[in-house]
DNA sequence: AAATGATGTGATATTTTCTTACATGAATGA
DNA sequence: TCATTCATGTAAGAAAATATCACATCATTT
C-alpha cells in the first residue's frame, strides 16, 4: 500500500485541471490554501503542484461548504482530525505489551487504600 | 477494476510533469509523439495533457532505447501489441462454442475430396 | 448600518508550452 | 569516405496558463 499513498501524494497535477477535476474556480482554491486548507506544492516557477490527495480534500471542502458548514468550521475538523492522527501515531509509536496491561493492573492493585508510588501508566520502566 | 482504468486513463498531466516523471526533454517526447507512438490529448488551449498511461508508455520507450531498439522497432513492437489486442477482443466478442467447433469439423468432413459449399468457418449460421 | 466572509473580476508580470526552423553528432549505407 | 538518416538539442516568437494584488460584490452577522 506504500506505493499507492506516494502516488496519490505526489504533486502533479497544476491547478487548471484541479479546476476541472473538482469544478472549483481558481479563486477558490486559492483561497481555501490562503485559509490553510491544502497546502500544495510550487515548482521551480512558483506554479503550484496537487496531488491527487489535495483533489480529494478539495471535493470534501466543497461537500462541507454544500452542507451549510464556514471556513471556521472545516478548520476544526481538520484540526481534530490531526490531533486523532497524533494520537494513533503516538499509540502506535509504543502499542502496550499484554506484559504492560499486568503491570499496570498490578500497580494498581498495590495502590489501593494508599499511594505508594508516583510512577505514570504510561511510561513503565521494568 | 474499471474505475483504477479510467483514472489511468485520464488525461490530466501537462508536459513539464511528464518531464520530470521520465526524465526526458520535451522535444523526445514531441517526437516520440510525431512518431506515433503516443497520441496525448490537447486542452481547449491546445496544451498536450498526458495520463498515467502515457508516463507508463513513456518509460517503457525509454527502455527500449536503452535496450539499443530503434523508433522502427518499437513501432513494430506497438503494432504487434495492437494486433493481438485487436484479435482477443475478436475472440473475446464471440468466442467458438463446442457446438461451434464441431461443426466447423464436420463441415471439414465434408468438403474432403471435392469442394461441396463456400461457408467462411468464423460465421456460422446453424 | 457597518463589518465580515466567500468569491468574482481586472491588471500586469512571469512561466510554461506551442510550432517552426536550423544545428549536431552518431550510425548507416553507397 | 561522403552523404543520409536518425534522434535530439537549441533558439525565436507567439499564445496560453498561472501568479499576485487590488478592488468589487453580495449575503450574513453583529
Amino acid at each position: 500500500m506504500k506505493e499507492k499513498e506516494l502516488r496519490r501524494s505526489l504533486a502533479v497535477l497544476p491547478i487548471g485541471t484541479v479546476m476541472k477535476l473538482t469544478d472549483l474556480s481558481a479563486r477558490q482554491i486559492r483561497y481555501y490554501e490562503e485559509q490553510g486548507l491544502i497546502q500544495p506544492e510550487r515548482n521551480a516557477g512558483n506554479r503550484r503542484m496537487f496531488s491527487l490527495n489535495d483533489v480529494d480534500r478539495l471535493l470534501e471542502i466543497k461537500d462541507y461548504l454544500t452542507d451549510g458548514i464556514n471556513m471556521a468550521g472545516i478548520k476544526q475538523i481538520y484540526a481534530m482530525q490531526k490531533q486523532r492522527a497524533a494520537q494513533k501515531e503516538a499509540d502506535l509509536a509504543r502499542p502496550l505489551t499484554d506484559q504492560d496491561v499486568r503491570r499496570i493492573l498490578h500497580d494498581e492493585f498495590l495502590n489501593i487504600g494508599g499511594l505508594k508510588s508516583q510512577r505514570g501508566p504510561n511510561y513503565p520502566q521494568h
